[in-house]
DNA sequence: GCAATTAATAGAATGCAGTCCATTATTCAA
DNA sequence: TTGAATAATGGACTGCATTCTATTAATTGC
């Protein structure tokens, strides 16, 4: 993520950051993230193996470039404040975080798993991803705090941390994600 | 876990199941789960490889048995309804979970990781050990609007969820569960 | 005792992530 | 043109979980 800028040596071969990229992209959707090998992947970008491991430290951080910091995807952009509701912000928010995951929520498990084995890319898939999403939420609630759809007494910070987890915990425990559930935390979150 | 009691053949040696639990669960609380090898289990147990095979189908479902199944241990009794609020329950089974993970947080980390990568192992785990733990909640939950503790249009399995959630969201991502997280959980649910 | 049955054992085999190494390729600077 | 620096490559290597195989051990019914 550096550039240094050197003065001699043979340059990177640009493209293999992007073949690799894009290996890995479509071998993870087609077949699962524990079913692609390394192997599988320098095959198809057509590269050594070492290639890889210049540029991403283990199969997890690649893959986390590759799937989910493709520009715009996920739920990247802030949550806009149009005229609806922060409730209405919320399930919205929500039910599109869920139908991304029905693509690559296989995926996000298996990074979340990685990062439990590995916690110099816990702290990668933190801060590139995860705060920054958690944030999104913090900021809409904050809002919606300011506007007085929720009460002064709510923990912003707390709520979106509960949020966050309790659709974590549920597909990590092997729950589908669907509009019922976006609904359901909106409804606890903006009881009335 | 069934016992046939089939008529002939070599018996079990009962005695190598205490064995690899025991050697499992100080290898593991010693080293930590990523850095004890089955072949180091079965070493310190004294018996071949296969045999912890015979018993579990993986390393995860024997430290999921060895560390977490001891009777009594990390809030497995149901949370007793004594005369405290139910907001002091909630707190108090928090605080007990936390300093339970304190000990063994790495593991219940690795095991959640684990259960990712294996469909049957998750189904084990969600049976064994989530779900269980998740009813106990939702059960205080419901007593609490039982007496009016919460109002009647709060959602007991969504609140239940959000609660586990919220820390496993925290631990996953590296954060210390401590008594204050406790006590923002507590303040959440039973705002005024 | 003998056959059938199942367990325990030692060790080999498989498949994979990640590392290491020697060799070759490409660039810049002198 | 040459040397220093860095990249790419193919292949070997390590460590690990899990599976497989052949052999030996313990049990029951006859």
């Amino acid at each position: 993520m550096q550039q240094e800028d050197r003065t001699s040596g043979r340059p990177r071969d640009v493209s293999a950051d992007a073949a690799l990229k894009s290996a890995a992209l479509g071998l993870v959707r087609a077949r699962g993230y524990g079913k692609v090998s390394i192997a599988a992947i320098v095959a198809a970008a057509g590269v050594a193996r070492q290639t890889l491991y210049n540029r991403w430290s283990s199969k997890a951080e690649l893959v986390l470039d590759a799937v989910f910091e493709e520009v715009g995807r996920y739920a990247a952009a802030p949550i806009g404040d149009d005229g609806t509701s922060a409730a209405e912000q919320l399930e919205a928010f929500l039910t599109q975080v869920f139908a991304h995951l029905e693509e690559d929520g296989e995926t996000l498990r298996a990074i979340i798993a990685a990062a439990q084995e590995d916690a110099d890319f816990q702290r990668l898939f933190r801060e590139r991803f995860v705060l920054p999403r958690e944030a999104m939420v913090t900021d809409l609630l904050r809002r919606a705090q300011a506007r007085g759809e929720i009460g002064p007494a709510r923990d912003p910070e707390m709520l979106s941390a509960m949020i966050h987890g309790a659709f974590w915990y549920r597909m990590l425990n092997g729950f589908a994600l669907d509009r019922g559930l976006a609904r359901a935390i909106r409804d606890e979150v903006f009881r009335p």
